[in-house]
RNA sequence: GCCGGAGUGGCGGAACUGGCAGACGCGCACGACUCAAAAUCGUGUUCCGCAAGGAGUGUGGGUUCGACUCCCACCUUCGGCACCA
């Protein structure tokens, strides 16, 4: 003792009051910048990373905590395992809360953005955390998002070149269009259908002659159909709420992912990435990673990859109307395109339906019903996103009057149009099967259009498939089946029956069957189709990252990288308008260049986060986005932790971002995070009940006053009493309500631990029986344990294990051991287990037991595996499998020795009695089962 | 509707590849210490039963010498997607 001075010196100086030790290591610590990563060298690495939060006036609740400390747990492991461990803090500090709460407050969003980040950073070292605070970032910042811009810029130069399969520089385009035009790439595109995503959806075909001679104007907008960034004018979600446009992967049920607000439909002009070009490899790298498979699934299905054929259908007796007959270039006018899955059904399409949006619709619309079908299109305009799939609403449609010619077999089928075909996913038009789509078969009833049977399930007792000699009643009886069906049947088993040249073939084969006959016929072709759509990057507002471009009189181009960055100017007023346009078009100061009007959109904060983990392994680099040595030493991330609900949005931009950047050779890896995982929610501690009676727990939220911060719990238990309960309270991906007391019982395991380290010989208690060699086995296990369960993110067990080895610590106390080398030997091992959950306390009694500063630079100890092993075991004895007594064996006890103790127990003897037991299963080192 | 989790004591939760269900902690009960209380220490704590014993991991079936674990059907609950042709 000696070195602290604590009032009442003597009993007082043994207490544990972490008020006291925690602020004094954390200053320590933070003077020695402790936890600060070496640089890129031969060490090796683990980068450990949680996903960096919006710095929001609320703070930080113990929710928040329950991935901070985990994950702070493991990177203090390895560090100690000899590890270079990188394990960074930073800040999304771009984006709508922060600018709603400045206009709120009526304050300015970068003064926020720095008092809220600070009191971020104030409660992460409350909490001990170990971030290399060298390494902070922050993404508004113009150091940090002058790379974003860069990147964007880079982004906005390539295009996807499928022959390459890879993103490519837009000059490369340009130099093939003005020599062979774009023939080659289209005819490319259509003998590899999975690149359908690589270039905009009806995109015009030019030749080497019209690209020649376009204006530079013209062809920078026709380059908008390939570039990897780009501006279309499309329809897109608008919140009402917070004035701006929101992408796809933010709108969930209907309305925004942020303000709750129903979206609307806008058409208006916009920036988005090309993410559909890396549909495909998106899908596929989820191979390589080590993720939670809920969300490797959710990417699989957000993508939507489908694969069917598209077929052409003929318009008969066209009569082109003067004033709506400008055909698209795309689409011939006779001709409508449909995408399908179940091409084998074909013969089954009794209708057609194109969605309201399709460009044809005006074209093929006979005079008479040209009333209803425009009233109609403007009813589905006017819908919002709700009313047109909420409530498993009644199909609702018009006829348009024209008919077209099934090209499978001839005959003319009736065109419809109606809001429940998606103008976004396939070609925007259907063969409507009812007999075999439910949908379909729901608007077929409704409007009194046939249905037709061409998929028989087997065994259908109602119809003889296999009796081909009698086709007249077999026909007969399918169509009195498809009157009575009340659904339609899906399911891809049974035969095709009625369909021309697949008539028999079994359901299984009969797609593949039947693209092979229609490419042969020349009518339809293999198709794939994905459900992803552009990503929508822009946003109509202040605070965020401005877009790097200039509308110049030659259309859009990239402001030049020496110009970069392009600052947010500081303004006084920054609200959103209703118009859709973004505040920073009223600064002349900021829109006026010599080239030409300044993009005033900004990105949305997806772009800073999609590439700010790889900004943290050379953070202050002024020339580069970061160093390429240190880029390839530090990614990809090995561990990256957060929560599950950024499943299709963070998760799936910087997977993009990754693969543009490694296909521009930025960076060398293809996948930015090896391991993910998802920690569960914490709620609010008060059970509530609900009008049925169910019993719930509530979130924790300001406006429900439940909030508890790490800040009450450190100020009354201390930081590492939180850590340990952080750890324990579940297992780490489980929600889970907290638990007020649940503190306390990890504060009186610390305390526990303090005083077998500090005063063992105090409170002993009656003496029992515990040898030195089980003090160094359970030591020794649960090193074996701890390292285990680290790994498998087990940390609730993890803590449980360095109880279990306090109470046998107790135990050897009482049993005499203090003293000997054993005793020594596991209060070291002890205290190095403890160092990485409570970081404080670990380090004040490892100075409080004579050692030099510091316990977080001393080596993991190492397991002496025959110290661990068992040198007896408990052998279960069972009779028919259920347990009627227990032996204890040496370790390595031979068989036969061990089966027949077992038989000679008393337990065993009762139930075998006079007999001969039946059989007698061994398994070794677990139990006998004997059977009677 | 489709896809994916999860259902174990009064509570949070353990149980590796099928092998002692309920580790660890909370709570509770009793005891020790104390004038007393708190703190601490010790003992007990799935249910029924005085006990012997029996039952038991959402429900019902199955496979197995043996099932929380595997298979089938279902119920509840939490996420995600949802007219995607």
């Amino acid at each position: 003792m000696g070195l602290f001075h604590f009032p009442g010196e003597g009993q007082m100086a043994d207490r544990y009051i972490p008020q006291e030790i925690e602020p004094k290591w954390q200053a320590r610590w933070e003077a020695d910048r402790l936890y600060e990563s070496e640089p890129a060298g031969d060490k090796p690495k683990y980068y450990i990373l949680d996903f960096y939060p919006y710095p929001s006036g609320e703070g930080m609740s113990v929710g928040h905590a329950r991935n901070y400390v985990p994950t702070d747990v493991v990177a203090r492991y390895y560090r100690m395992k000899g590890y270079n461990v990188l394990h960074p803090m930073g800040f999304d500090a771009f984006g709508l809360p922060t600018e709603n709460a400045a206009i709120k407050l009526k304050a300015n969003p970068h003064d926020l953005n720095e008092r809220y980040s600070a009191n971020y950073v104030r409660q992460y070292k409350l909490m001990g955390l170990s971030y290399d605070w060298s390494r902070l970032l922050n993404s508004a910042h113009d150091d940090y998002y002058h790379w974003t811009q860069w990147i964007f810029v880079q982004i906005f130069k390539s295009w996807y070149d499928p022959r390459l399969n890879k993103a490519a520089p837009i000059s490369d385009l340009e130099r093939e269009l003005s020599q062979v035009g774009s023939a080659v790439i289209f005819d490319y595109i259509d003998a590899h259908p999975e690149q359908v995503g690589v270039i905009t959806k009806g995109a015009p075909s030019v030749t080497a002659a019209e690209w020649n001679a376009m204006s530079r104007r013209e062809q920078n907008a026709y380059l908008m159909n390939y570039r990897l960034a780009f501006r279309t004018e499309t329809q897109v979600n608008w919140d009402p709420v917070d004035k701006v446009v929101v992408a796809d992967e933010e709108v969930e049920n209907g309305r925004a992912w942020r303000s709750g607000a129903l979206v609307e439909k806008k058409v208006i002009r916009q920036w988005f990435f090309r993410i559909t070009a890396y549909a495909d490899r998106l899908i596929n790298d989820l191979d390589t990673v080590d993720w939670p498979e809920k969300i490797v699934k959710m990417q699989r299905n957000w993508i939507g990859k489908s694969e069917g054929a598209e077929v052409r259908f003929e318009i008969r007796d066209l009569r082109l109307d003067a004033s709506h007959g400008k055909s698209p270039i795309s689409h011939p006018p006779a001709l409508i395109s449909v995408y399908t899955t179940r091409p084998d059904t074909l013969w089954g399409a009794t209708f057609m339906v194109l969605s309201p949006e399709h460009p044809l619709v005006g074209a093929i619309t006979t005079p008479e019903q040209r009333e209803a079908v425009e009233k109609y299109q403007a009813y589905a305009k006017g819908e919002t996103e709700e009313q047109r799939t909420a409530e498993h609403k009644e199909k609702t449609g018009v006829f348009t009057g024209a008919y077209a010619t099934n090209p499978v077999n001839g005959e003319p089928i009736p065109v419809w149009v109606a809001d429940y075909v998606l103008m976004g996913y396939g070609t925007g038009a259907i063969m409507a099967v009812p007999a075999h789509d439910q949908r379909d078969f729901e608007f077929a009833r409704k409007f009194n259009l046939p249905i037709k049977i061409v998929v028989m399930p087997e065994g259908d007792s109602r119809i003889e498939i296999r009796d081909s000699s009698d086709s007249q009643s077999r026909i007969s009886n399918l169509e009195s089946l498809s009157s009575e069906m009340t659904a339609a049947y899906e399911a891809n088993e049974g035969v095709m029956v009625n369909s021309g040249p697949i008539t028999g073939v079994p359901a299984s084969e009969s797609v593949r069957k039947t693209i092979a006959w229609l490419a042969e016929q020349g009518v339809g072709k293999r198709r794939v189709n994905y459900k992803i759509r552009a990503w929508l990057i822009s946003r109509q507002r202040y605070w965020g990252t401005p877009i790097p471009i200039i509308h110049t009189a030659d259309g859009e181009v990239a402001v030049d990288e020496s110009e970069l960055p392009v600052k947010l100017p500081p303004v006084a007023n920054y609200e959103p308008t209703a118009t859709g346009e973004s505040p920073l078009a009223n600064i002349a100061g900021f829109v006026d260049t010599p080239r030409g009007r300044r993009e005033t959109d900004t990105m949305a904060t997806w772009a800073c986060s999609s590439w700010y983990y790889m900004r943290f392994s050379d953070p202050h680099n002024d020339n580069a986005p970061f160093s390429p040595s240190e880029i390839a030493y530090w990614l990809p991330v090995d561990m990256y932790v957060g929560g599950a609900e950024h499943a299709v949005l963070h998760l799936l931009y910087s997977r993009m971002w990754t693969k543009v950047l490694y296909d521009l050779s930025v960076v060398p890896f293809i996948e930015p995070f090896k391991s993910l995982r998802n920690q569960g929610m914490i709620l609010s501690p008060q059970k509530k009940v609900d009008e049925k009676g169910r019993e719930y727990y509530e979130k924790m939220s300001k406006s429900k006053g439940n909030v508890i911060t790490p800040d009450d719990v450190i100020a009354e238990h201390g930081a590492d009493a939180l850590r340990g309960y952080e750890m324990f309270i579940s297992d780490f991906s489980q929600t889970v309500p907290w638990s007020t007391s649940g503190v306390p019982g990890v504060r009186r395991w610390l305390e526990r631990v303090w005083r077998i380290v500090l005063s063992p010989e105090e409170d002993k208690g009656q003496p029992v029986e515990f040898s030195a060699r089980e003090l160094r086995r359970i030591a020794h296990q649960t090193i074996q344990r701890y390292e285990h369960d680290l790994a498998s993110f087990s940390f609730n067990t993890a803590v449980s294990a360095l109880m279990e080895f306090t109470n046998a610590l107790y135990k050897a106390r009482d049993a005499g051991l203090y003293g000997s080398p054993e005793w020594a030997e596991a209060i070291d091992i002890l205290l190095h287990l403890v160092a990485p959950v409570g970081p404080h306390m670990a380090e004040e009694l490892w100075q409080r037991t004579g050692h030099a500063y510091s316990i977080h630079k001393q080596p993991f100890p190492v397991v002496d595996v025959a110290a661990a092993k068992e040198d007896e075991i408990t052998i279960v004895v069972q009779v028919n499998g259920k347990v009627r007594d227990r032996i204890v064996v040496a370790a390595g006890a031979d068989e036969s020795i061990v089966r027949a103790a077992a038989l000679a127990t008393e337990g065993a003897q009762r139930y075998i009695g006079a007999g001969t037991p039946k059989m007698v299963r061994y398994v070794p080192g677990r139990l006998v089962n004997i059977v009677v």
